[in-house]
DNA sequence: AGTGAAACAATAGGGAC
DNA sequence: GTCCCTATTGTTTCACT
């Protein structure tokens, strides 16, 4: 992780469809250097991938909400066991396993208000080990790529 | 938002970067038509843009944590101020303004413990309207793309 | 919605510093 | 070892059917 592969990042990160031809000529080297940095970074996991991002309102889910949910026993047999099923839910677009009072965070995306009763009253407390549900409505949601810098990662 | 437009979008959700070609051969119709089609969902809005996927233990940020803020007052100005504010800030990178307990959820992912600690007591205590905070630490952040039906949206 | 040709971009191999 | 140049292959794009 030097200079050359922070920049490329950082260029990257705005577009991730950016050329790679567009990428050299913003950072100031050769198409076929920006190219080899490129493919080391995605090879070394640096890179996971290119994602969407897609207009949740404009796909007919509008309505976000982050539910915060304390499972119990809080064993990792019961944790495992309700992230790999919440993850599997189709209003789940996110989903934190945090410390602190509650055990989930889950991010949901549904099409209107009726929809995210239902999920929290049917879906949710349908599991045994949920013991604890607080619903969030979420009126903005952000997000900012993080700023990367030169360093021995 | 046809069945196509659909296909089309679950298609380059998987991976962004996939070429025309690809997406149309996979969604079965010409080149062409699939770029007709992308680049009206992206004229529309439907498509904001492409963003990385970077491993942020990788780039030097291996500490995540969730910190919910409550702001007094609730008032428009003292919210947007504070929202405006924390999104600028190095370590944050995502940011839910939400109904509840809580009026914010910061996410912010730092190099360690300490500057975790740092970012709470130092920084997010410098706001005069912050009444309160509670920070979670994330030991796990699952994404997963929306799943997109084609519908009148 | 599909076809073909021209412009453009990505890749591999070889070479300079 | 890192970077650059060039030739080849593949992809995007536009006018036209």
């Amino acid at each position: 992780m030097d200079e050359l592969d922070a920049a490329i990042l950082r260029s990257l990160q705005s577009d991730a469809r950016r050329s790679n031809r567009d990428v050299a000529a913003e950072v100031g080297v050769a198409p076929s250097t920006a190219l080899e940095r490129t493919r080391l970074l995605r090879d070394r996991g640096v890179i996971r991938g290119a994602t969407l991002d897609v207009d949740l309102a404009a796909v007919g889910r509008p309505v976000q909400a982050l539910i915060a949910i304390r499972v119990r026993p809080p064993s990792r047999r019961a944790i495992e066991a309700f992230r790999d099923w919440v993850q599997g839910l189709p209003e789940t677009i996110g989903l934190f396993v945090v410390s602190g009072a509650e055990d989930f965070l889950v991010h949901v995306a549904v099409a209107d208000n009726e929809a995210l009763y239902a999920f929290v009253i049917d879906r949710l407390t349908q599991r045994p080990e949920v013991a604890d549900v607080r619903t969030s409505v979420v009126y903005e949601h952000l997000r900012r790529p993080p700023r990367i810098e030169a360093g021995d990662h």
